[in-house]
DNA sequence: GCAAAGATTTGCT
DNA sequence: GCAAATCTTTGCC
C-alpha cells in the first residue's frame, strides 16, 4: 500500500505499515539542496482512539492532543520527559483521535546536517565544558543510522519541535513533509516501547512496526 | 495552585 | 542494568 491521504484516513494499523518505507523530508531553511535532510522511515508505533490507555488521547481532548482529533496527515509534535520532542502523523478521520509515532528513520541524504543538528541539540543541554567535549566525541563517532535511531533523536536530527505541530505533512511544498517511498516488504509487529504505565491489554498490543533487517 | 508522572536518552555502577 | 536529567501536561485539592 503506497502512502496517501486515503491510507492515513483509514485504520491506523494500516497507516502505520504504509508509513514504513516512506521518506521524512526536512527542507533546508535557505532551500539549499545539499542541506536537505531525508530519512527512510523504519520504525513506527500506532496510538488509536481514546480507549488506548497508552495514548495521549486517553484523557479525551486536551490543549496538547487537540490535533490528534483533527484530519489525517497533520503533524503532532510533543515534548516528552522535558527533554525530547517526538513527531507523530495524525491518522483516521477528524473526530477520531489517532496517530503514528515516527520512532526511527534510516538517513538517505543530509547526514552532515543531521549530525550538526544532533550536536547543536546536545550542546544546548550540556552544562559543563566536559559534557560538551563528550557530546562532540559521541555524536561525531555515530554511524548515520545512529543519528536517527529513536523518536527523540529523529526530532533532534531533523530540527523538529512543537512549533511544527499542525503542518500538513502530505503537502509537497511543506518545509517538513513525508513523501511516498518503496514500501517496506518484511514488517515485524511488537509491543510498543515505554508504555509500562498502561494496563493490559494495551501494554502488550503489537502496535509497533519495524522493518526486518 | 500543587504534585505527580511521562510515547526518552545517556552515563555510570 | 539502573537512575538521572528536565519541564510540560494533567489531575486533583
Amino acid at each position: 500500500m503506497t502512502l496517501s491521504r486515503e491510507i492515513l484516513a483509514g485504520p491506523t494499523l494500516d497507516a502505520a505499515r504504509a508509513l514504513l518505507g516512506a521518506y521524512l523530508v526536512r527542507e533546508a531553511p535557505d532551500g539549499a539542496p545539499e542541506a536537505r535532510r531525508i530519512g527512510r522511515i523504519v520504525e513506527v508505533e500506532a496510538y488509536i482512539g481514546e480507549d488506548d490507555a497508552a495514548s495521549h488521547a486517553r484523557f479525551g481532548r486536551t490543549p496538547r492532543n487537540a490535533v490528534m482529533f483533527g484530519p489525517p496527515g497533520i503533524s503532532y509534535v510533543y515534548l516528552v520527559y522535558g527533554m525530547y520532542e517526538c513527531l507523530n502523523v495524525v491518522t483516521e478521520p477528524a473526530g477520531r483521535p489517532a496517530a503514528v509515532l515516527i520512532r526511527a528513520v534510516e538517513p538517505v541524504a543530509g547526514v552532515p546536517a543531521m549530525r550538526a543538528a544532533r550536536l547543536a541539540h546536545a550542546l544546548r543541554r550540556a552544562g559543563t565544558a566536559d559534557a560538551r567535549l563528550r557530546a562532540i566525541a559521541r555524536i561525531g563517532a555515530l554511524m548515520p543510522s545512529g543519528l536517527t535511531a529513536g523518536p527523540g533523536l529523529v526530532a533532534a536530527a531533523f530540527d523538529i519541535s512543537r512549533e511544527d505541530t499542525g503542518l500538513d505533512l502530505l503537502e509537497p511544498s511543506a518545509p517538513l513533509r513525508i513523501e511516498a517511498g518503496a514500501a517496506a516488504v518484511d514488517i515485524v509487529a511488537t509491543p510498543r516501547i515505554g508504555i509500562g504505565y498502561a494496563p493490559e491489554p494495551w501494554r502488550s498490543l503489537p502496535w509497533r512496526f519495524t522493518e526486518r533487517r
